[in-house]
RNA sequence: GGGAGCAUAGCUCAGCUGGUUCAGAGCACCUGCCUUACAAGCAGGGGGUCAUUGGUUCGAAUCCAAUUGUUCCCACCA
């Protein structure tokens, strides 16, 4: 220690590496139920084989300043780590890994796929939650848990099983958003729709019985005829590859531009299949042609539309997004391909009329975000959602569960109140695998299935099923597909606690409902809201009390920040850099609820900088000698009153900002407190002279008091910047060894001596307005000055300007003499530094007169106030009086500021 | 197409229930200092028609309306 103490820079790596080790050895960051007030957090989750990004360096940042401080609180704090099997994303990983070993995925079995997925989970599971251990988070790491370990799994199983039982799970034959990469169904808010730019392409298809056709002689009746004579009609179609799959075409009745071809058939182009023309309001007249080309089984409304025209259904494409083999053409190839290629073989064969720029947008999958997604008609599991819906939006709307901000709230509802059935099962292999089981059927027969969270169970339920009773359990055929991750993680809460399983348990008992949870706006629907159902439906109870949404963490530019862009700085890289305080803080300053942030590595200098202030007001502090028999200054008699008062002040302000979660001001606040008000204030008024190369020893009795300041300081900060904070703790006082700042408590609130503040602000603003005069004329601090003082003065102002400003001697005089000096004015009392000879009188007359010429102005504006009948009757007696009193002031000032002008004047 | 947010200093943003926290903070910038804790620092300083236009009010950065710009969310128009 002595020899790191004379260092000029603190060092945080072997702190933070020494300390997280110490906090978790000793179990400080256990919890177990006890007869405080618990305090819960649970960690969203991240991707088991993810790694940390800005985001969750924010996120987790945020959590762990709530949890520790709750913590030093008194309260019996438990944050709840774990990671999230994440099954799209890392199923995606893991086939890519095994096609780079040029295995694939159809090739294996589920055991043998499974078998691959749980070892790269070994892998690079984990490596989060140890990047989390650097960044100092508190959590209960004895309690981590996984979506897919063996609670969490059956929870999940036993859910499922239970909504079946309660009619809310059912499986439905409907229009999905299928992600041809992943091959696997998603749900509607795992579809992200991003404009682009592509092509509207105009294409020709011929009227089938062109003897037939018969111009109506409508008003604005359009005919199309080729230079043979033939009709045809025009369809705009973003998507020419899917036309071997049109069944028919559909005209608006009403389009004028079109009554010549009600009753007709057309051909599809390339194909030379004939499709009828249907009629329907759907059609949008001024759209294109006002002729749409009708895939069922492609699009949602031409799938809308086949059901009510009674059309047939073509599935031309293969799960991968390749043709199928009901197409006459293409066949085996990538959609994407077959549009560049069929665009040309209709312009080469003639039948493209037109190829427009187009604006539209479409659908891709969240997890893989180069994947258009596929509308595809296939049989999924669904859960019902307007019970669920509902049992959510109350206790949002009651208040009863708090949004910061709480603008999120009109999302929520929107969302909750317009809510489609959840899409729940995958065709994934990673994840829970749906606890139902087919019984035999014959071809064409209607599936027939029993849901149970065994293979036994659903024998035993199989057999009560007429004509079942001697199935044996290997007649039963295992659902192939895996449950949304989602709905594993909306029992979270639940499912941490074993509360699922064991609702009675005394852990579930004691720390649900959780009190924060701390997320990005954009899981809202995915999770947040999920939570609060399951919390209904599960707990009866709410999940958490207060959701606290962060911003998008963005570059400097206000971009996302992205691996493709590569501007997203590593985020242990940055800890190694700057410190794990340094980090958080520099985050945590510019981080407001709601918020995106622009982050910028210089936020983060900030934060190592002040952790550099500490260490080095440590190293003063700790540096002093101390002597039992030197008397206390008048300053640092003044010094620990002062800072006792602002102390209590700030506290109380950091207390209204956590309530209100306005973090980074309470950070701020903090900040401020002990690089502005410690340091430069308090440290300074208390320091002991240098003498003749020698420094004098401090007053035992303000050396204690700093100690105290500091010990409060430090525990007030230890939320923010854990390491440092709990390193010079320690430092400290050498018998706090074996203990922690963690277990201490936060300083308190008290009553606030305000008009010891406002004297002490009055010195400051003095001792500012000396320095600045010493500034402009020039004189070295080491070189005393004189103050005359006309009218009242603070008590404490003498011994601060004298130790602040080098002042040698405050006078109260009642008038500043003849002699040339620097006058100015704190609040309406005058001040006066004799210079002789140092004074430019003319400047001087000139910034007087300027002085005078700002306050009749500001008079001039309270004056009209105060001449305002209106407002002198309707204003608050408070603020009138307030008023009077800027006029009392503006007049002095401006008095006192003539005078030295004549003064001036006649010199 | 529907909804929400934002617009205040060069940058990022506070400004909460209209009135001394009213025009603020941090960073950046300028000037002077290597003053025995800290140059990753100290001291001092400049800088803004509060997007625009109306309205309410004795009084508006703050409340209301419209406009402009911008961001986000939701929605099946090919």
């Amino acid at each position: 220690m002595q020899e790191e103490i004379s260092a000029t820079k603190y060092d945080p790596t072997s702190v933070e590496q020494r300390w997280y080790s110490y906090w978790e050895e000793n179990g400080l960051f256990h919890s177990e139920p006890d007869e405080r007030e618990p305090y819960t957090v649970v960690i969203p989750p991240p991707n088991v084989t993810g790694v940390l990004h800005m985001g969750h360096m924010m996120n987790n940042t945020l959590q762990d300043v709530l949890v520790r401080r709750a913590r030093m609180m008194g309260k019996n704090a438990l944050w709840v780590p774990g990671t999230d099997h994440a099954s799209i994303a890392t199923e995606a990983k893991v086939v890519g890994r095994l096609s780079e070993q040029g295995i694939r995925k159809q090739d294996l079995t589920r055991e043998q796929f499974l078998s691959h997925a749980w070892d790269w989970t070994r892998e690079h599971g984990g490596i989060i939650l140890k990047q989390l251990r650097r960044l100092g988070a508190s959590c209960d790491w004895q309690r981590t848990a996984f979506t897919m370990d063996e609670v969490r799994s059956k929870s999940v199983i036993r859910v499922f099983c239970d909504l079946y039982d309660k009619g809310l799970i059912y499986r439905g034959l409907r229009m999905v958003n299928w992600d041809p990469k992943a091959r696997t169904a998603l749900s509607n808010i795992e579809v992200v729709y991003k404009e682009e730019h592509s092509k509207l392409y105009y294409l020709r298809y011929y009227v089938a019985d062109q003897d037939a056709v018969r111009p109506t002689g409508a008003e604005g009746e359009v005919l199309h005829r080729d230079e043979d004579g033939r009709y045809y009609a025009v369809v705009a179609t973003t998507r020419p590859e899917t036309i071997m799959g049109d069944t028919a075409m559909c005209i608006n009745p009403k389009d004028p531009k079109n009554q010549w071809l009600r009753g007709r058939r057309v051909i599809v182009p390339l194909v030379g299949r004939e499709i009828p023309v249907i009629e329907d309001r759907y059609v949008d007249i001024e759209f294109g042609t006002g002729c749409l080309k009708v895939t069922p089984a492609h699009d949602v409304n031409d799938y809308n539309l086949g059901k009510t025209h009674h059309l047939d259904s073509i599935d031309i494409f293969n799960p991968d997004g390749t043709i199928s083999e009901n197409s006459p053409l293409y066949v085996g190839l990538d959609r994407n391909v077959v549009r560049k290629m069929i665009s040309k073989d209709l312009e080469a064969a003639g039948l493209m009329e037109k190829v427009e720029d187009y604006l539209n947008k479409v659908g891709y999958s969240e997890r893989n975000p180069d994947t258009a997604v596929e509308p595809r008609l296939c049989r999924q599991w669904y859960l019902k959602m307007p019970h669920l819906a509902k049992i959510a939006l109350k206790p949002v709307l009651d208040g009863e569960i708090k949004f910061y901000p709480d603008r999120f709230l009109g999302t929520y509802r929107q969302w909750l109140e317009n809510i489609d059935d959840w899409c729940i099962s995958r065709q994934l292999w990673w994840g829970h695998r749906i606890p139902a089981y087919y019984l035999p059927s014959a071809e064409g027969e209607e599936e027939r299935f029993v849901v149970a969270e065994s293979r036994e169970e659903a024998l035993e339920r199989a057999h009560k099923i007429a004509g079942c009773e001697h199935l044996k359990a290997e007649d039963l055929r295992h659902d192939e597909d895996a449950l949304d991750t989602w709905f594993s993680s909306w029992l979270w809460p639940i499912s941490l606690f074993d509360g699922i399983l064991h609702p009675d348990n005394p852990e579930i008992k004691y720390y649900y409902p959780t009190a924060d949870l701390v997320t990005a706006p954009d899981i809202i629907f995915f999770w947040v809201a999920r939570m609060i159902m399951a919390g209904e439906e599960y707990m009866h109870q709410v999940p958490f009390r207060n959701v606290y949404f962060t911003g998008i963490v963005r570059d400097k530019l206000g971009r996302k920040m992205s691996k493709q862009l590569g501007n997203s700085p590593d985020p242990i890289g940055l800890i190694d850099k700057y410190g794990a305080d340094g980090v958080r803080l520099g985050i945590l300053l510019c981080t407001s609820a709601g918020n995106d942030i622009l982050f910028d590595e210089s936020q983060v200098e900030q934060g190592r900088n002040f952790c550099n202030k500490i260490w080095n007001a440590f190293r003063l502090v700790k540096g002093w000698t101390v002597s039992d028999d030197a008397p206390r200054s008048e300053a640092a008699e003044v010094a620990v009153k002062w800072f006792d008062a602002r102390l209590k002040a700030t506290v109380a302000e950091m207390d209204r900002d956590f309530e209100q979660y306005r973090i980074n001001d309470a950070v701020m606040c903090s900040y401020k407190l002990f690089w502005d008000d410690f340091c430069s204030w308090y440290l300074e008024l208390v320091k002991p002279a240098f003498k003749d190369g020698v420094q004098d020893p401090i007053d035992r009795g303000t050396y204690e008091a700093t100690l105290g300041f500091f010990d409060a300081l430090l525990r007030l900060l230890h939320p923010v910047m854990p390491f440092i904070t709990e390193e010079l703790w320690h430092a400290l006082d050498p018998a706090r060894e074996g203990d922690s700042i963690m277990r201490q408590r936060m300083p308190g609130a008290g009553k606030v001596d305000e008009a010891l503040l406002a004297d002490f602000a009055s010195a400051c603003q003095t001792v500012v307005d000396i320095r600045a005069v010493r500034q402009a004329k020039n004189i070295p601090v080491r070189d005393t000055l004189r103050l005359q003082v006309k009218g009242a003065y603070p008590a404490l102002l003498a011994p601060v300007v004298s130790k602040m400003a080098g002042i040698s001697q405050v006078e109260s005089v009642a008038d500043f003499g003849s002699g040339a000096g620097q006058v100015f004015m704190v609040g309406t009392t005058q001040y006066n530094i004799p210079l002789e000879g140092l004074v430019d009188t003319g400047a001087e007359i000139a910034r007087i007169k300027a002085e005078i010429q700002r306050y009749e102005g500001f008079l001039r504006g309270v004056n009209a106030k105060l001449s305002n009948e209106r407002f002198v009757a309707n204003a608050p007696e408070q603020v009138v009086a307030l008023e009077r009193k800027k006029h009392s002031d503006a007049t002095t000032k401006i008095e006192n500021l003539k005078a030295q002008l004549s003064k001036l004047e006649n010199l």
